[in-house]
DNA sequence: AAAGTATTGAAACAAAATTTCAATAAGGTA
DNA sequence: TACCTTATTGAAATTTTGTTTCAATACTTT
């Protein structure tokens, strides 16, 4: 086991600082949120929660702050549906892939190794530095292949 | 080798005429335009191409086609970038996967079988019927990692 | 404490995508 | 062919997402 860098409190903290910003405590209360939702999120719906816990912080600060975020790599784009990106925090959790129902919506995840080895080799051999990989599978559930949808 | 069902345009034509749509000639001009363009486009890119061929079919007709075109498998949404949707004619070509540098934006295209096995066992493993894959790398292309980007 | 600068929320703005609606055209029927 | 029904169209209005502006404020350094 490797020894993690630190919590993502942490890697934020630096990671704006050696960027010459500030760290302020909407940020932070943003972060914090962020890492409380355990699923695929979309800015309104992190908008709302943070509203409903009583903190005022503004839709653009959300739209400032999640770049931050993605760019320190403790948050990811997952996919663009209904118009609008879902996000999920990545620190903490193994890479995995996502299987999406094009009937009723849901989203599993999965893992699998060989999508790292591809990005891998992929990277070895065009010299590129990967930042992230997305794998996306689209179709029908169990449930919904044959129904109506 | 499997004989192709036909043309991408018999294969609109069956389509639409199956659901109980009408085959207009708005319709087969953006899906010919579309498979003119041998690159990624968004929205403006092709309404622009047409316009400059001296058709003129609105943005809304082209919105309105492009889930058509999706639905019977003739297009991909290809990625989402600044703010808006890229696409890619696939009927006729292979599966391919993506790699796109953050920093010069440029897109590269790339074959890997294991992608195809990946999503075919998910499928198998969970009964799901699968419609389309996309998985992209994100990072920085030789040229760009190490600059300023 | 004062100066300098980044950040904030609110509102204005820009852009993407969808919807509305009257005119038109596709496709079926006589 | 002429006629009928209904889907489709373009233009404009609308909705929604995301960005920018700007004055007030908070952080940081001197
Ligand atoms: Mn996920
Ligand atoms: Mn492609
Ligand atoms: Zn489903
Ligand atoms: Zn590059």
């Amino acid at each position: 086991m490797e020894k993690p860098p630190g919590s993502e409190i942490e890697i934020f903290r630096d990671f704006i600082k050696k960027k010459g910003l500030r760290y302020t405590s909407e940020r932070e209360i943003i972060l914090r949120e962020i890492f409380n939702i355990h699923d695929h999120f979309d800015v309104d719906e992190l908008y709302l929660r943070l509203r409903n816990k009583g903190h005022r912080i503004s839709k653009a600060s959300i739209y400032r702050t999640l770049p931050l975020l993605i760019e320190c790599g403790l948050v990811q784009e997952v996919y663009h549906e209904d118009g609008h990106m879902h996000y999920e925090h990545i620190y903490g959790h193994e890479p995995h892939a996502h299987f999406r129902c094009l009937s009723c919506r849901r989203v599993e995840e999965f893992k699998d190794q060989r999508l790292e080895e591809v990005a891998r080799e992929y990277a070895e051999k065009y010299g590129v530095e990967i930042k992230m990989t997305r794998f996306e599978i689209l179709g029908y559930c169990s449930t919904c292949r044959g129904g109506e949808g």
